[in-house]
DNA sequence: AATTATACAGACTAGTTGGTATGTTTAAAT
DNA sequence: ATTTAAACATACCAACTAGTCTGTATAATT
């Protein structure tokens, strides 16, 4: 009964997350957007009721891949679980592959780009970017934790605000590289945050 | 000849500031910074002649404020001059002294915002937000290679990425305060900038 | 007091915006 | 072959957008 719509919804998830992270959520019309997609009004309005539904879209979308890598990078870890440091450390070095391969600069992230226009958006978005940057942090509390059990630190430090340091840095990172245009940014940016993690942490006598 | 403009023209300044850190600029009608000022239209377009203007304006406005912090917080460490680790520190503390005492999460900045929809703006807006970030860069750079002369690092670090970690994790903390609408997240971000700085020098033997 | 340039007020416009209404095509199920 | 619902296409609209135009108030200068 009809034909399948989901290469076309796909087609404008992806391409208005491109437009959105150079133009703004509000500086992208959806006269764009059909440019892009070759797509007409009646098919966008088919897959979306209105902007603000794509928004959310956008935002639960970002969020399922956001939290896919995040998970990635902690399988790809366990096999270091008998030394929680190590693992924090290869959890971070990660990312570090991932990100020093860029040729051009990162196109950004959601979250940053939606906070910085919060007001035009319902609160659920707003509370799906909140709990999503929560998970971040929820997960690194975890596997510091974990490094705590083994590990005294070097000096006093605030294990909540050092889960967030690792969004801090991957957020902050993306804006100085877009602003400078200087993609090995992100991955040497991220290098301070390990050699922070190594640096703290010392073995128990 | 005629009476003075400069009030008005701060209070545009100021008020659409204000609500391109909540709407972003894109998100920001003419007719919004209107009402919140109380002025119309015929004001508005004396002082600025078109919104990319305005949009140019504003970033020179917080380039010079932003600047002009900088240059406050290097004054007042100067009397740490002979020991620059020392001074390096007092740098970061004076911010984290700033960002203590904050009601709500702090507005945001704009270059973050602007960076997000930069295809909106003309290449001058865009330099002159590289500009700015570069400033902080190359002053860190000042500060971390006075401190490599009386210190060794206890590991390889890259100078001039250290320098910009300062800018990094500002603008991811204001990303993530802003998102978790904790206004305490960016003093205790910075606070870990300054341990980084405490663990990564020692003094040379 | 008259002049003059500055600083503003407010009605107006052409183009763009998100959104709708109605019709048409597609392809699986009967 | 016919039906049926999903997946589009296109013309249209009211509201809003940035920007203009013409007129008026202000205050220092002559």
């Amino acid at each position: 009964m009809g034909r399948d719509g989901k290469p076309t919804r796909d087609k404008i998830l992806t391409e208005s997350k491109a437009l959105v992270l150079d133009n703004g959520f509000s500086g992208t019309s959806i006269d764009q957007i059909l440019e892009r997609t070759s797509i007409t009004k009646g098919a966008f309005f088919y897959h979306f009721k209105s902007k603000n539904d794509l928004a959310l879209a956008l935002i639960q979308e970002h969020a399922r891949e956001d939290k896919a890598e995040m998970d990635r990078a902690l399988e790809k870890t366990e096999f270091f679980r008998d030394d929680p440091l190590k693992r924090l450390l290869q959890f971070v070095q990660e990312f570090i592959d991932t990100m020093s391969s860029l040729q051009k600069p990162y196109p950004g992230c959601l979250y940053a780009s939606f906070i910085y226009e919060a007001q035009n958006f319902s609160q659920e978005i707003n509370n799906y970017i909140c709990d999503s940057i929560s998970i971040w942090r929820d997960t690194l509390k975890i596997l510091l934790h974990d490094v705590l059990r083994e590990y005294d630190t070097r000096l006093d430090v605030d294990i909540e605000s050092l889960a967030d340091l690792f969004k801090v840095i991957f957020e902050g990172a993306f804006i100085v590289s877009k602003a400078l245009d200087e993609p090995d940014v992100i991955a040497k940016q991220l290098i301070h945050l390990k050699n922070y993690f190594e640096l703290v942490f010392e073995s128990k006598k």
